[in-house]
DNA sequence: CAGTGGTCTAGACCACGGT
DNA sequence: CCGTGGTCTAGACCACTGT
């Protein structure tokens, strides 16, 4: 016997809405009535829903029911490995180099980033990933030192902020921004590329609960493509 | 009385992923002791571990049961609002400009990114967003007639082909890529920036089922920063 | 083969939010 | 107020996969 699965129901409710059977702006059935018009139970029904909703295909608000949006806005995953995982997946070997590593206060721009009102001393990291020996990605990295005491004591030559944060840093919450900067000096010399290449950056900043952890911001050599897909 | 949420399952889950007393590369309990252990229907633990390992910070495997990843993969969401959204939710005037609009036959490497192997008539759109009467983004544009006839009969000097297909080509799947480009010549004098300017882009392809609906690239001006969150 | 997660069901109660 | 989606339950069967 052939049960109805939310996957089913879910490919059903995409057919209606791409053949316009429920037009954008317009209500579809309630979750009681697709459930016994496609026999099927009412959770079944509100599985499949719920993942069009969480997906911007549909808006669903108690009482009013749900509609079909006008301009949904999609939403689309990327995975967020670590950059050694990122290199090896390409086929390349893996290679990193502790650039420098020192304790600071931090600069304003990077309070602000993690909320934070004092300056207080935080670890300032710069480091190297290379693919087969090329400049592959330089990060910047601010770490705060309350969140992640055991920093102090850890040896980043060999391991990187990045994967030991991974590691030993479970966050629960955290914001990127990408975008692109023309390569000064200092950064176009590290990454061995012309001064003024066009770089591709993502800043991101990572909280564990309301305690900031850490702010980076990674420069990739020039080329560098991230990918993502709905 | 107060029934145990798969919210609150969750939180507990994490507390114990972080707190590392379900180590990293470890087993977890099954989800019927959990159920019992936390005294709720496993459903409900189902619902809670289910979200963690979308997120990556479980993975589980039928038989094998559920165990806590050395390297999480984390996922960040991006939302995908069409560009006149974008622009207005950030407080600016959004203005549209066709600049070019004809069919012809598809380059090789849009072909390619379509999955197409013939080389057919398809519809060639040039355009520019702008915020504030400041040029933020030219779209670069390859449709398939194939996919989405009534295209050929729309007028897009009134409605952007971004948003045009957004509300007539529900799309089931897209891939993006995200990089950075030094703004050649053409590119700089529509977007109004110096020639070589770091440009953030973003390629995009979107199908209905099978069936490519259309390729685009899109060229941010100079500063632009996309966000996202974990 | 057998253990584990994946899913469905039928029914129930609840929370939110239009009216 | 009361309709709609959000969630929980207890039980059942199934699908995948490690051994």
């Amino acid at each position: 016997m052939s049960t109805i699965t939310w996957q089913s129901v879910q490919a059903e409710a995409l057919r209606r809405i791409r053949s316009r059977e429920w037009p954008p702006g317009g209500q579809i059935p309630h979750e009681a009535d697709l459930a016994e018009e496609l026999g099927c139970a009412r959770a079944t029904v509100n599985r499949a829903l719920r993942d069009l909703a969480e997906a911007g295909l549909l808006e669903r608000r108690r009482k009013a029911g749900t509609r079909v949006p006008l301009n949904p806005v999609r939403k689309a995953t990327l995975d967020i490995p670590i950059i050694r995982q990122d290199i090896e997946a390409r086929g390349l070997a893996y290679g990193y180099k502790l650039l420098s590593r020192n304790e600071a206060p931090a600069p304003p721009e990077i309070l602000s980033q993690l909320s934070l009102k004092k300056s207080s001393q935080m670890i300032h990291i710069l480091a190297l990933h290379l693919a087969d020996n090329h400049p592959f990605c330089l990060e910047n990295r601010w770490v705060n030192p309350v969140a992640v005491p055991e920093i102090t004591k850890t040896d980043l030559s060999t391991i990187s902020a990045n994967e030991w944060l991974v590691q030993n840093a479970a966050f629960s919450a955290g914001d990127f921004a990408f975008g692109a900067l023309a390569a000064p000096a200092h950064i176009a010399k590290a990454l061995d590329c012309a001064t003024g290449a066009a770089l591709f950056t993502v800043e991101r900043t990572t909280w564990a609960g309301s305690l900031p952890i850490t702010s980076v911001r990674l420069c990739y050599a020039p080329g560098y493509r991230m990918l993502a897909a709905i």
